[in-house]
DNA sequence: ATGGGCTCATAGCCTCCACCTATGACTAGG
DNA sequence: CCTAGTCATAGGTGGAGGCTATGAGCCCAT
């Protein structure tokens, strides 16, 4: 579903926080190198938008008002995840010409990536970070082409020809909304998954596989679903609003999880658990910054 | 830090996703109200600006190079947080007038209810809710005036004209970064905590009192920080770019510990639970749609 | 094979919005 | 009481995004 169309600036959220943050319109106006009666201007529209007063203006400064503070902790939770676009894209931009170059697959790149380079330029801010997002088995070969230093992957490739190093795990899990029936019990049957329509990611899709490789060697059929999508965020927006469950990787449901708006489901027998691995080709000396990057991770 | 200058627009973003979701941008036009070339435009601006190409144009379509899938990702993240904003906001601005009437405090405002009420309003779209934000005495207060039907808190205050119900659970925890020494630790002990310099709120959060007089009941100081800060989320921030430990709340970094971005680190014979609850007014009946809402949650 | 229907791109125009500088009203504190 | 800080207002400028109209390319069906 598209956004509301009066939505706020992002820049116009980034501005209100700076000002809680900072405590006058003025000194936030210095901070972006804008004048302040642009920031005046600025937060004027953010109310007016909004339809709520944010800011209780004095002639010694601005204090939120308490719609103003629950406000700028929403917005808080929007920039942060822009800043996590931020880094990623640097990261993507730089190509094969960074001095740490990494090769992931789409899940990690997408969920953890972010957060791990947000740390490491932080702490090599002269360094550059090139990111090649691309399947496990791609991952791999730029590996052995040395056109990665350091690869990640969730999926169990043995290659003889690879160190690696285990750094979290993955769960396929079955979630569903807490109004669900299955929300209530403790656990369901395998038989139940294959029974009861899912909302499921396209075919050929690795989640999807992994799980209908799990069903067949419990013996039972392929999962019925009642609903296709072609992504992992999709997925999740449809069980968040609908009421079929889903098996999804726990690391794209994790704060839905921790916030009650989605309910883990254990079915019995079922356990679908992925290594996240850092793998790199064994013989050479890892890469300082690879090492770096490696030692924060483990 | 603000915001890079040049960012680009959340409607952008969402209308990028658009394209993905539906494979076209004359359809993504459609969903959007506004016409094809609009989208075109945005599209190509939205490129130039992350300087990434992220559409495969074909005369059959759109479909997304693998930047683009990575960075739809992460624009998912995006506007799901903005989604958040918008459901939270529409309660906060029906104030008084709502038929179900909430009070919450900060907390449970921030992380929580945005999730519950996407949901709520989702399953009753012809009921509006008031969201009233405050702290936990004033969340009594306005129940005992009548003028809220429910109410949540994480603060156990006892009161005897109240039913409640216990929905959750919140850990204070202690976090560090990953490369900070307390990450390869079992545990340590309380007296680390006093005399480790630590990222704090304010003198008088709740948060900082409850720290303060669970160390006080074991014998021990105050607590020394080394940084203070007027926000839950630029706590968060701080300790994410910066090498000093935290206590806060484990709901404010639920997302970054389990993307090993943060580790929480045991504290012997530190335990702050908060139980959440919910509590309404004893005696009367509960509102229908009040006991809908809680019912999602228990 | 040819026309209809879909795709996306380009061109030209218009409107609105965010920015700037300059200035005024107000208050706290030296 | 004056200075230095606060925020608000006014008027002018530019860019970005919207629209319509049109063109070019591909696929499929008649």
């Amino acid at each position: 579903m598209p956004l509301s169309a009066s939505f706020p600036d992002l820049t116009a959220l980034d501005v209100f926080t700076t000002v809680i943050e900072v405590g006058s319109l003025g000194k936030a106006a210095k901070v972006h190198g804008i004048a302040q009666p642009s920031v005046s201007n600025r937060i004027r529209n953010l109310e007016r938008q909004l339809g709520v007063t944010l800011l209780e203006r004095t002639t010694t400064g601005c204090v939120p008002t308490p719609e103003g503070i629950v406000v700028s902790g929403w917005a808080d939770e929007i920039l942060h995840a822009a800043h996590d676009l931020e880094v990623g894209l640097e990261a993507l931009k730089a190509e094969q010409s960074g001095r740490l170059r990494i090769a992931a697959s789409y899940t990690i790149a997408e969920y953890l990536l972010p957060g791990w380079l947000g740390r490491f330029t932080r702490a090599h801010p002269r360094d550059t970070v090139a990111l090649d997002v691309e399947n496990s088995t791609h991952v791999l070969a730029q590996l052995d082409r040395g056109q990665a230093d350091i690869g990640f992957i969730e999926t169990p490739l043995k290659t003889p020809t690879m160190d690696e190093a285990v750094i979290g795990r993955d769960h396929l899990v079955a979630v569903v909304p807490p109004e669900h029936p299955w929300a209530k019990k403790r656990s369901v049957k395998m038989s139940d998954l294959v029974e009861t329509p899912l909302v499921m990611r396209e075919k050929g899709s690795g989640t999807r596989e992994a799980l209908e490789q799990v069903l067949k060697e419990a013996g039972h059929g392929l999962p019925i679903s009642v609903l296709e999508l072609g992504s992992t965020s999709a997925v999740r927006s449809a069980v968040l609003s609908g009421n079929s469950p889903t098996v999804i990787s726990r690391l794209a449901v994790a704060s839905e999880i921790d916030g009650g708006q989605l309910v883990e489901v254990r079915v019995t027998g079922l356990k679908i658990e992925r290594d996240l691995r850092a793998v790199w080709p064994s013989g050479k000396p890892l890469p300082k910054l690879a090492s770096d990057l490696l030692s924060d991770l483990t």
